[in-house]
DNA sequence: CTGAAAGCGCTTACAG
DNA sequence: CTGAAAGCGCTTACAG
């Protein structure tokens, strides 16, 4: 019942141990002739190197640790696990996941540090480390990659990618302006925590250098927050009706707000875009055949890059890019048209 | 720089590495004056134990692989990733993720089976294990939890936990012929490989037989598949205003689908519910707020429960329930009202 | 190209 | 309650 080990290959195969890791491994010198014996005992015996073994003797682990400041559903912290582990998985590197979605999950895990000694890499997201806890992540000894925590606080990491959330805000407010916009308001969530800083946080920074740069005002009140709820929508219609001038566009922080705002926009007849234009950011699956107007951005394709820089950085590699920045699109659909005509009363 | 061992704690302790181990491990019997000098000794050198070390040796991994038959993005698989890690980060296991989302990516999986000796436990999700990886999965030796793959094929897992896809289906169907709706429609999506069923295709089986319970016939045409495009919602729209006679209400496979539909059906002038009534499944985050009537379940939850029955059955213990039906709720909301007076022409 | 030997850092019976 | 000793299953210099 229990695994054949290295020694049973090795005798089966009419060989030593050494001669068999080596074949097994495969970028060592080793005769033609040997190494197919030793494949041939190897396979038929169903051997598989035990991989705690292999790790404790050559301290390599294989695995890269991913840790995300939010819970592991959600769009983005499932699609850029996708791309993480899809490049992982080719590989051989394994995966291992963790979250800090809360203060309380934050700091039981910087005290225990579960990473310690259990990855080769670290990948981080959704959060920007405070310094001690960028402090403690650099004692691992291991590399840091950090995804879309690049403008906040990078000291600690040693290769990062991400997008650049002030530009393609700032473009987003460019197009609108570009056909007539100029009353345009922001719309995002409440802050649920300010320690929990991350780089979506920059797009409403964005907002405001892209209303400067294309010379327009931003009204009292035209900054709108919302609280994490159903009625989320509703609220915004209210919030968006009180606003004296009507905004004629409206920037959401997110997909999910846009669905929503766009839904009960038009629950209350106001036509979306002929009364009011809404921009969406993320691209979900959903806003194409809702006709949401986006900001396209694909934490799988850029997740799969942070992977590859890991395992390099694992491997002791050289990186020749260390700081990427991943291209975003700016998707036309039909919550946007032109600037409704002013009543003349 | 490199970290202290057991060796090192012990020296400074003034104890043997054994009594280290004990100490630290809490569960053996050491004086409390012994344990607290292992304590402070520890903590003074910033001791972390080697987890290759007490694995090799010990022959525990701590570690709980989950294996989702899709891509780790996506509702259903980011939800019970989450629900698995909060049971495992509270017990001091690690997750490790793997999805085998194709055919090549499941065949290359079964052949390399890199969970061999990696996990304790092995939960899977999300698609059926044919009968040669079942076996091939069972050599492993390690307990097997499925999870809403309980009616399909339960040959191989050592527990499992789901909803009653089926029940749960022919209950919605009851509700819609409640309040009066007889010509019930379905859709779904297109198979995309016969080779990955998983549950939720039973919920077409669970619309035929609680079509039937319920006396009513299925008149041709009223099972719809849609292929994976954007256009989804405008193909179905097409399909449904063909059929003759006009469905009064039609149950979808997904809140995702019925999203779209919906969205496609008023924007054609087609009235929802007042015209017809539309129902989803899942209850995302989303139905809510865009008032889609729809079916709750809660992968996050009972992903937690799976779990803790992985780590159970990972240390040995018995489970007192090993088959888990986990209830559902239908939601009716805005889409969902009484039958439209025919028209008497 | 191949083998003998040491050792990675723990844990666990076994004595005492 | 504590310690000495063996060993988990590999890999890796070191010889030859």
């Amino acid at each position: 019942m229990s695994e054949p080990t290295i020694y049973d290959v090795a005798r089966t195969a009419g060989v030593s141990p050494s001669t068999v890791s080596r074949a097994l491994q495969g970028k060592d010198r080793v005769s033609e002739k040997t190494r197919a014996k030793v494949f041939e005992a190897s396979s038929r015996l169903g051997f598989t190197a035990s991989k705690e073994a292999s790790r404790l003797r050559s301290g390599k682990t294989r695995r890269i640790a991913l840790i995300l400041g939010n819970y592991l559903a959600g769009w983005y912290s499932s699609e850029l696990s996708e791309g993480v582990y899809s490049a992982l998985s080719l590989c051989g590197y394994d995966l291992l996941s963790y979250r800090v979605a809360n203060m309380e999950q934050r700091e039981r895990f910087f005290a225990s540090m579960p990473v310690k000694r259990n990855a080769d890499a670290v990948i981080i997201s959704s959060f920007t480390l405070s310094d001690q806890e960028g402090q403690v992540l650099h004692t691992l000894g291991v590399p840091i990659v950090s995804v879309n925590t690049m403008h906040l606080n990078d000291n600690y990491s040693n290769a990062s990618i991400g997008i650049d959330e002030l530009g393609t805000l700032q473009g987003v407010i460019h197009q609108l302006a570009a056909i007539g916009h100029q009353r345009i308001a922001f719309i995002r969530r409440d802050y649920i925590n300010t320690d929990f800083v991350w780089d979506a946080d920059q797009r409403v920074k964005g907002y405001y250098l892209g209303m400067e740069k294309a010379d327009l005002v931003v009204p009292q009140g035209y900054e709108i927050s919302l609280p994490y709820s159903t009625d989320a929508g509703k609220i915004a219609v209210g919030k968006i009706l009180s606003l004296n001038p009507r905004p004629t566009a409206i920037c959401c922080i997110s997909d999910e707000l846009a669905i929503c705002l766009v839904h009960e926009l038009r629950h209350y007849g106001i036509r979306v875009p002929e009364d009011i234009s809404v921009m969406g950011f993320d691209d979900l699956d959903l806003a194409g055949p809702l006709g949401i107007s986006s900001v396209r951005h694909e934490p799988r394709i850029y997740g799969r890059t942070a992977g590859q820089m890991a395992i390099s950085l694992a491997k002791g590699e050289h990186l020749n890019q260390d700081r990427q920045i991943v291209d975003t699109a700016v998707i036309l659909r039909e919550t946007v048209g032109p600037v409704p005509q002013e009543k003349t009363a």
